[in-house]
DNA sequence: AATATCATCAACCGCGTGGGA
DNA sequence: GTCCCACGCGGTTGATGATAT
């Protein structure tokens, strides 16, 4: 065979790499990945270039931010809406990458096979698996309506005091009618972008609205728009991310938020 | 303190799609 | 019509750090 091949690079980024990265999309703007690898200036694939610009190298990521507890109800309500389309789900959420939203979703996955695994193992009250049976079949009928979703809380789970919490816990994809919802799609003024449309009841609570608001941010769609032939991309890049810190819930305080014997009933 | 287990994240791989030759 | 290439997406894996025993 070929002896001498030009060898691949895989593994972990350096920041040199990081640079011609990004020299790259200043100078050419996010395209043209193998051209890296052609002229020599990186010995990585253009497919792993791309992906290196699009989940870390980026401007405006969250890298490092546990999601807060408002981007995830919104990824549930849209996994519930579109399945696995995790590229489609991160477009809604500011900052976020589809990976993100993918392994936040695996992991999500993961704890709550492991809880209800654990309860089945351990539990042997039939009578009150039975109620609590029936209390997540009631509360997955009970979807909440566009709107006042609190309100619509089952008095059966009033021991529940968190209702945006719970909604967020057993059901999963059953949790959501996907009538709830409605998308379409419509031309965004920034270009070829489509821009889902969300139907706003479906997002009513205070915090989804101010995390959909959070789509005003000039930059949110403008990483690719403003890339418009030799003009160099005037983009903050690496620049500090985007700060975790607007007073949200941390997410994965919301299993511990339950009583523990919760889950042994399930 | 040492070890095991778990959670998270970065990166790779395979496949599908669309556009151009 | 088909082939090739670039790109994008979803699934999976491996490394690493955190936590529990």
């Amino acid at each position: 065979m070929e002896g001498k091949r030009e060898e691949i690079r895989k593994g972990p980024w350096k920041a040199e790499e990081d640079e011609v990265v990004i020299n790259h999309v200043k100078k050419y703007g996010p395209r043209d990945w193998s051209s890296i690898r052609s002229k020599g200036l990186l010995q990585r694939t253009g497919k792993s270039c791309r992906l290196r610009w699009v989940n870390k190298l980026r401007p405006n990521l969250k890298s490092g931010c546990k999601f807060t507890s408002e981007e995830e109800r919104v990824v549930i309500e849209l996994q519930a809406q579109f399945g696995n389309k995790w590229a489609k789900i991160a477009t809604y959420l500011h900052g976020r990458t589809d990976n993100d939203v993918k392994n936040f979703w695996s992991s999500r996955q993961k704890r709550l096979a492991r809880i209800l695994q654990n309860s089945s193992a351990t539990s042997s009250n039939t009578k009150s698996h039975e109620i609590i049976n029936r209390e997540v079949a009631g509360f997955t009928n009970v979807v909440p309506s566009s709107e006042g979703q609190k309100k619509s809380s089952p008095s059966s789970l009033s021991n529940i005091d968190n209702y945006d919490e719970m909604v967020k816990m057993v059901p999963l994809t059953d949790l959501v009618d996907p009538n709830l919802l409605h998308f379409e799609t419509n031309q965004s003024h920034l270009g070829d972008f489509n821009q889902p449309q969300l139907d706003m009841t479906a997002f009513s609570s205070a915090g989804s609205q101010q995390l959909l608001a959070s789509f005003e941010d000039p930059y949110w769609f403008d990483v690719f728009g403003a890339i418009d032939g030799d003009a160099a991309v005037e983009q903050p890049f690496l620049k500090p991310t985007t700060s975790c810190g607007d007073g949200s819930v941390n997410p994965d305080a919301f299993f511990d938020d339950f009583p523990t014997d919760m889950f042994d009933q399930i």
